[in-house]
RNA sequence: GCUCCCGUAGUCUAGUCCGGUCAAGGAUUCGGGGCCUUCGACCCCGUAACGCGGGUUCGAAUCCCGCCGGGAGCACCA
């Protein structure tokens, strides 16, 4: 019977279960729900749960940091915590620099994205409390004084290969550390060297640095160190003197897990644990830092709310709301995978938020006037609702005929048909389009709504000129309708058949033209 | 090269730890239809996936082995 039935297609077998047992033996399958949204915290107990935030404030919050800002942001409602802002102040490097600017301008990211830490902590603060801890990794015998210039020491852990001072007794290395202390070597000419173990498969993981000397001038205080932790260390310390219980961090950091656990063993100190997630890439924004921060800093970018950025507040210039932006970023749970979502995805997530409440507008962007031959004399203004679907959103008066601003790119593609002016009425095109900036003639044809291609269009005589920046960073010149001239800034409004834009934030009623942001269609 | 991580539809994701209820759920995209005087929204329908090869098992997306593919780390940056 059994092998019988094997080999026959699905149906064939569900028509046999059908006379078997009939509708019952098929019962509609239950919907399943989806999934959870993040998973629970290992050992969380609520009230209780210490989180950290940790941004190096050398820019300002983009897309990319969205993960990590909303994931604790969400464990911390989750379990009624308390996040912790620390700054990664350590002095960083000659390419990467603290600047003083950012630190405000993180927290204004904070602001914006509905996140507020309990506490604002400065790394920069804490140096000298990072001083005993190395003491008593050196009396551990974990940690040695090395000499090495950087390249030979880069060389010699990849070929597992010990430099000389490898061999330091606690004793000789507590003296050398004074030295890197006192002012005795140059940048450079010594750092503490973890004591691992030079044979580890991982060639990360082989004696890495702990401590180094720099003697940039750091924006909060300035010299007053030239012995630097790095951020392994550096966090080793603070995760447990903070007292955090938790930490979630990009897996572009688990190298920097085993050191601290490497860390705590060697002490005998317990630790909190540790959570992933992979890379997020928005497939649009093929966002480098580096090149943000230079385009900014050079003024060919609009400053850092430039959409080139995909700087959080670049978004929020464009009307994406960070709420919007925090549903989208949750959906990828802690997944350990590197994505590449594209931005549609975040833009679906900001549209069903946006639709219903966002007023509709007429745009045109690079017009051609169109004069229509026999144009109702009635018509010469109309009212609009200002949503298809919501009346209490109310009506506007809109100057109309006979003459129109038309899209040059809407011409062409229905040249010498009759098409339908939305809302008003049918016109035929003339077969040839000038260019945009021209004007043609069109003529009236009749007045009830048809089932005709329907153009946007703008009354010639109250057209507002309007710039609408892209997300490329370009300009698009065109005109809207007399309405615009009373935007305010920060209004979000739909141009019909265009995408949704959002005034920009520095416009005054009046203004010519009225700038606005493309935010997406 | 070495180490670690990850492979479910076009793109994300749930399920994988604890094998059967997964004839694989959701979102988005795409296609079709409906409705509305937007190419938008909403409603309905549809296309479409367990990387490959072995093994264990009555039974594998789930466990084991091998391979292939992708990513990250290998800084005196964070």
């Amino acid at each position: 019977m059994v092998a019988e039935l094997e080999g026959l297609p699905v149906g064939e077998l569900a028509d046999r279960l059908d006379r078997l047992g009939g509708p019952e033996a098929r019962a509609p399958r239950p919907k399943r729900a989806e999934g959870p949204e993040l998973p629970e915290l290992p050992g969380a107990e609520p009230g209780k749960v210490v989180l950290r935030l940790a941004p190096f404030p050398s820019g300002g919050l983009h897309i990319g940091n969205g993960r990590m800002l909303f994931v604790n942001q969400q464990y911390r409602e989750r379990y009624r915590g308390r996040l912790l802002l620390v700054f990664d102040d350590t002095v960083g490097s000659e390419e990467k620099r603290v600047e003083t600017e950012f630190f405000e301008m993180i927290l204004g990211d904070l602001d914006l994205a509905g996140v507020r830490p309990d506490a604002v902590l400065y790394k920069s603060d804490r140096i000298s409390s990072h001083y005993p801890w190395a003491r008593r990794v050196i009396e551990k015998g974990g940690a040695y004084v090395c000499r090495c210039p950087a390249e030979l020491l880069r060389e010699n852990r990849l070929h597992g290969l010990a430099c000389p001072e490898r061999a330091q007794v606690p004793g000789e290395t507590l003296v050398e550390w004074e030295k890197m202390l006192d002012g005795s070597y140059a940048p450079g000419a010594a750092v503490l060297r973890l004591r691992t173990d030079l044979a580890d498969p991982d060639p990360a993981f082989r004696d890495r640095v702990l401590f180094r000397i720099s003697d940039l001038d750091h924006p909060r205080v300035g010299h007053r160190y030239r012995v630097w932790p790095l951020l392994e260390f550096s966090w080793a310390v603070d995760d447990v003197e903070l007292g955090v219980t938790h930490v979630l961090r990009g897996k572009d950091l688990v190298m920097e897990d085993r050191m601290e656990r490497y860390l705590w063993d060697l002490l005998g100190v317990q630790g909190p644990p540790f959570l992933h997630w992979g890379i997020l890439r928005i497939r649009e924004a093929k966002v480098s830092k580096s090149k943000s921060y230079a385009e900014v800093k050079s003024g060919l970018y609009d400053g850092w709310a430039d959409p080139r950025t995909w700087s959080l507040r670049s978004l929020d210039r464009r009307g994406i709301a960070m709420e919007a932006l925090r549903e989208f970023t949750l959906s990828f749970g802690l997944s350990l995978a590197d994505i590449e979502v594209p931005a549609e995805t975040l833009y679906a997530e900001n549209r069903k938020r946006l639709d219903a409440s966002t007023v509709r507008r007429s745009f045109v962007a690079e017009p051609v006037r169109v004069e229509v031959d026999g144009y109702p004399f009635d018509l010469a203004e109309t009212t609009l609702a200002n949503h298809p679907d919501r009346p209490e959103l109310g009506r506007r008066a809109v100057t109309a005929g006979p003459e129109f601003l038309l899209a040059r790119t809407d011409l062409v593609v229905h040249a010498g048909h009759e098409v339908r002016l939305k809302d008003l009425v049918n016109v035929r095109l003339p077969a040839d389009i000038p260019a945009s900036g021209g004007s043609m003639r069109a003529t009236f044809t009749s007045r009830p709504n048809q089932r005709l291609p329907r153009l946007q269009w703008v009354g010639a005589r109250d057209a507002v000129p309007v710039d609408v920046l892209e997300i490329d960073g370009s300009h698009r010149r065109g005109v809207g309708e007399g309405a615009l001239r009373a935007a305010r800034p920060r209004e979000i409004f739909q141009f019909e058949r265009y995408g949704f834009v959002r005034v920009d934030a520095d416009v005054s009623p009046g203004d010519e033209p009225v700038r606005v942001v493309f935010g997406h269609a």
